[in-house]
DNA sequence: TCTTCTAAGTGTATAGTTTACACGAAGTGT
DNA sequence: ACACTTCGTGTAAACTATACACTTAGAAGA
């Protein structure tokens, strides 16, 4: 099948910057470029927008392709159309991020991709295109979102202790949070159920663990409540 | 000049949600398409990308030629990419919201566009393609750009009163405000700055005229101030 | 110039929120 | 039983947000 066009037109892609966080870092998925242009640089997993899929659908097509990942907390975060942005053609690239819980995913390489790795935000290697820009949008974004929106928990098991949350908002914040204005806070706002759960398999006292109830979020909000950390 | 792809790939858009603030309305500028699909329907303005220009680019001209505007506070807002936005072909459309001094402009009908006009957020005739989604979407980013960055001056003249920047929170957040709260807490972050002049041709006594200080803003801001209402 | 009208401009007290701060107890490992 | 580590908890002080009403400037018209 080819198509003619009477003008030349920028070409449409995805590419996805999927965080995890790690014990003591917030990380990104990276693949290994197989193909040419960037071959065997680093890049963000993506590829180009089929005539038959939405943006979303895509997004999510190129990350179980190209790196095993699914069910991830996936959003538009910016389009990217920058003329020199690939050396063969002009694409423009939808962009967006993703939050992975970093324990779930036995990720792989796959189909257009050499290798996969999980890289420290602080100790990325050198992106192909403009991707260190994509991911660096991506990280001001989740930085902001995470202070107005219940998202932080989609980079966490299901339950987790309340240690556990803080270390996220002081990852990705970049800040240091006090212990118990942190519980006061969080546990306030009405959103985590004790579970009779305790943390496993460490070296000292065992921290209760909790899970966030959407349903409950989902509720306030229509209330006029606003999330806010 | 003509190009072919293997494959059939999404065309690529830019669409304009542009906010005018009326006395005691939001309005967006609307323009009543000359050409088919949806001939004479009202609609955003914006069309397709070049292959040698950006998306904000694209955006810029496409505001002037089809209405006349230019200098303009201009954002990137979304990206749709639905599969039926447009009944002729596949078209992934990048939206944009910009905010105009309403006084400024003698907007005109051009080019593609047989008519230009504002129309009230609540007032808002049926919409071509999904233009209805976009501006409802940009509605929503306003409401919540306004509320932690200074964007609302750009929808006022240069100089304005502190009761018009009360009326604009006003009217975008929908909200009433308390006049003397207001004026403490804005004055409090010190972006404002007197002028010698006062309103004219009002039939009461004239309310001083401030101007908001960007240099002051951008110096304040590196030193981590954040602007909040 | 007096009167009327409209919006401008201004302060305080109270409630609510955010911050700073330290130690005893639980549980693991030796 | 002892050492070690993290858990879990309250209060006082500083700050911020809210509620609330009257006097005065200036324009317009009698």
């Amino acid at each position: 099948m080819s198509f003619t066009y009477e003008y030349a037109r920028p070409a449409v892609t995805v590419d996805c910057v999927v965080f995890g966080l790690d014990v003591s870092d917030l990380k990104v998925l990276l693949i290994q470029r197989k193909l040419t242009p960037f071959q065997h640089s680093w890049a963000l997993p993506g590829g180009f927008v089929r005539i038959d899929e939405t943006l979303d659908e895509a997004a999510r097509r190129e990350l179980e392709e190209e790196a095993g990942v699914t069910d991830v907390y996936l959003e538009q975060l910016y389009t990217f159309g920058g003329l020199d942005r690939d050396p063969r053609e002009r694409i423009v690239t939808v962009a967006y991020y993703a939050l992975a819980k970093l324990s779930d995913h036995r990720i792989r390489a796959a189909t257009d991709a050499m290798g996969v790795g999980w890289f420290g935000l602080d100790d990325l290697p050198k992106l192909a295109f403009d991707h260190a820009d994509i991911v660096q949008r991506a990280h001001e974004r989740l930085r902001g979102k995470v202070r107005y929106a219940p998202v932080g928990f989609e980079l966490l098991p299901q339950r987790f202790s309340l240690t556990q949350l803080q270390r996220l908002y002081e990852i990705i914040l970049g800040t240091d949070l006090d212990k118990r204005n942190f519980r006061k806070k969080i546990l306030a706002m009405d959103l985590l159920v004790e579970t009779d759960e305790v943390e496993q398999g460490v070296r000292h006292r065992a921290a209760r663990l909790y899970r966030f109830d959407r349903r409950k979020y989902d509720r306030l909000t229509k209330q006029g409540f606003e999330f806010a950390m």
